[in-house]
DNA sequence: TGCCATACTTACGTCTCCGTAGGTTACGGG
DNA sequence: CCCGTAACCTACGGAGACGTAAGTATGGCA
């Protein structure tokens, strides 16, 4: 144990650590600078499999300084959630403003997988359930948060189309969990580029197993 | 705490309790009992969550019973888990046996949907992150055991037409996502029948959503 | 230069829970 | 009817972790 880090455990992105022996942060600072180890920490032990006090050692600093700064652990493990829950719902929501339902699903697909890509502690930590892990929360809880905006999407179409809009709920799950399971796949496999992950994605959505199109290609993306 | 049965804390399925001040049950008997009551525990509390005097407790017996039967709380957890993923691929693997590939899509997403209905617990157990969790044991992995199965038959069909085979694992996993994902949504909602979830699903994976059919129907399916 | 707020420390109390040592009751066969 | 064995209990040691009380250093500002 006590791996590294103890005297300036610097983790923050952009640090000058006014190079001396003890680092000593304005509050800010260190408060960022402890939401960055937790995440760390969180996503990979768990929240119970984290320790305040192994926390505070990676930051170089003693236990009663994250209890200052977060009033416990949950206080921490709520607010790191809550900022990474915020990332998340921005970068999908965002994705799924205006044009033609299938640009919508397959910005959605591409924001999803970009998260992951980017914030992938976080969404380990998302994965994870939460410490009640009553309802609220829980992973399950934002992927219907999602999958209520997706409904939404699907009920108008669906109405247009005269199908019955008391099924877009299924059909928006499906497509959300679709997408959510195999960018947890593909956390690890990282096999195809993201773009093209989310090119067949759309393409199995769209046109089915049973029409499914040998070379799918994104229409529009903005970066990478 | 300490919450009801405390003598005869009886949840086996069949249990002729002997009546008397205090049961006395054989070895067998304990160990099913006591593999019931974890295995609820689990499911609800998760496993750093449950300890094992609760287990105890809730069985009507003191701790060392449980450490006699398991060694450990993790003994227990692991045999709980075993017997949980043994069921949930034995029908799964046995709805993937023969047929045309979408029969095979529709009685496994059926199988899935049935898994998780009959054996509710055990779902949210597996789905649940295990203790050390590093990658074997967890759902991630079960998943993906499932998705190697769905590969194969992929493979084969995607060979057949003239695509890609090494998209098939993302296309598996794809799949298995959505009726896994739907199928923990399902879990809360329990709106739709069960078999008009998994009706729905083979309509969007079959067809699209481009090619969607308005009222999907199962070829065929067993029980209830 | 001296003061004071702010960042930080050491040390401790307490609680929960795992796992075990050693003793006790009851069932069933000879 | 008696005794051994299987089922079960009380009691304890000890580790780990949360959270707090009270004291110390440091850096900017008058």
């Amino acid at each position: 144990m006590m791996d590294g880090v103890a005297i300036d455990g610097s983790s923050t992105s952009s640090d000058k650590p006014r190079r001396g022996r003890r680092v000593r942060m304005t509050g800010a600072e260190r408060r960022q600078q402890l939401l960055d180890i937790g995440r760390t920490l969180f996503a990979e032990r768990g929240f119970e499999g984290t320790s305040v006090e192994e926390i505070a050692a990676k930051a170089g600093v003693s236990k009663p300084v994250v209890y200052e700064h977060f009033g416990g652990k949950e206080g921490l493990y709520a607010v790191v959630v809550d900022r990474e829950m915020r990332q998340l719902l921005d970068m999908v929501t965002g994705a799924l403003t205006a044009g033609h339902p299938r640009e919508l699903l397959e910005q959605a697909a591409f924001a999803l997988l970009d998260y992951i890509e980017t914030y992938t502690d976080g969404f380990r930590i998302l994965v994870r359930d939460s410490p009640v892990a009553q309802s609220t929360g829980t992973f399950a809880s934002l992927i219907s948060d999602i999958a209520t905006q997706v409904e939404d999407i699907l009920g108008l179409e669906f109405k247009a189309r005269g199908f019955d809009p008391k099924l877009a709920p299924l059909y928006a799950q499906a497509l959300v969990g679709m997408v959510a399971l195999t960018g947890q796949w593909w956390l690890d496999a990282r096999k195809p580029k993201k773009a093209e992950v989310a090119a067949h994605l759309v393409n199995l959505a769209w046109h089915g197993l049973d029409g499914l199109e040998q070379k799918p290609r994104l229409i529009g993306h903005r970066k990478s």
